[in-house]
DNA sequence: TTTACTTTCAAACAGTCGTTTGATACGCTT
DNA sequence: AAGCGTATCAAACGACTGTTTGAAAGTAAA
């Protein structure tokens, strides 16, 4: 933003909390996350989450932010690469938002710990996010698997993928007790990728192929 | 039990505690549940889970029962089918104990959410559960992949296949809004099962004749 | 029946939660 | 400087949470 240095106390305090939210939301789930921890981080008072979003629920929704899964998808279907390279190139952007916590894409991450434990904006996520995420990587599938692949494979396969990169965070504190020194950098993010990427690819060829 | 007639008063409150707990858990998760709904569904009186647990801890303990996952492995090892048929007979019993709601093994169900979300057992699971499968399928991986798969390729398959088993348990909230009609009866699992079998095996006899 | 022990119970405790309140301080126009 | 709407604050509210308490009820041996 250029205009930095235009905007209101109100509105700085606005994106502190914002910010503060991503993080505990993201590190104790919606549930887990209290509004005076927010507030805290925030150095606000705990009457601000109120006041500015009207309640917990409302900051949670304005915390969520699809734009960068849909910057993903926008951005790998303008490229001129092949299917199976999309394919390969949608799981590294995939994988990166999910588990790079240097780059910031914490929306992403909270997004993924809600999936699992219903929150009042389940509804909006899957509205949103999930379903078009869902129908993009079986439009992808489809180029690289072509018509022997029944609509229900086709399914299965998008939850395969999603299943293999919603594991490594969904079971990140079991990873991390079975391997203490595990560390999500660039060089294991991007092994964690190609590995996905060969193994589904392989999976793939094999379904369209066997009938 | 054929002395169920002989049981105290006493003991059968346990039970009853335990079973209800196993209900609330799986549902609501560790967090969510709270001692109050479960001695309602048990019809004892609030501070019988102090009494007989010493509390809420100590039920999530006493509930928790590695029994099942233990026998799956047993069987499986013990059976002459040859390693790439135990796999997917595994990836079978492994996704009944995950999604079928009728064969009740609410205990894995409730580990499974569990892993996502570390409680004051994790360590407990981790070690007497997580630790020993991860072993076992890494294990039987190996019989199928030979030595030319790398130890990282063997621990990132065996992350594959537990992630595409996992998928449709924590993703189940999200499946059922993008699917209402979703039922997890024995031919959808069954089905499952399959696919997960089928992809696996070829992405890791990929991975095996790679390199 | 008396005794000693175990189990249940209603009630309350101490703590945390999200949210509300009413007063105070601020930024702005007039 | 006065006035006004906005934003912040400490404090409290009511509704939960897991847990404790002490009395009542039940059980079984002496």
């Amino acid at each position: 933003m250029t205009e930095a240095e235009l905007k209101s106390a109100s509105e700085l305090t606005r994106e502190r909390l914002i910010a503060a939210a991503r993080e505990v939301f993201s590190q104790n789930g919606f549930q887990g996350a209290t509004v005076r921890e927010i507030c805290r981080r925030a150095e606000a008072n705990v009457a601000a989450v109120n006041y500015h979003f009207g309640g917990k629920d409302g900051l949670l929704a304005e915390v969520l932010n699809f734009a960068p899964l849909k910057a993903l998808q926008a951005a790998n279907a303008t490229t001129s690469a092949c299917p199976r390279e999309r394919l390969q190139l949608f799981i590294h952007d995939f994988i990166h938002m999910l588990l790079d916590e240097q780059h910031a894409s914490l929306q992403c991450q909270i997004m993924a710990r809600e999936l699992a434990d219903p929150t009042p904006a389940l509804d909006q996520i899957v509205r949103d996010a999930v379903a078009p995420l869902h129908e993009f990587l079986g439009n992808l599938l489809r180029e690289i698997g072509g018509k022997s692949l029944s609509e229900a494979q086709l399914r299965r396969s998008v939850y395969s993928i999603l299943g293999q990169c919603m594991f490594y965070r969904n079971s990140h504190p079991v990873l991390l007790r079975l391997n203490p020194k595990l560390r999500y950098d660039h060089r294991e993010i991007n092994a964690i990728a190609a590995h996905i990427g060969e193994f589904s690819l392989a999976g793939i060829a094999h379904l369209a192929q066997a009938d």
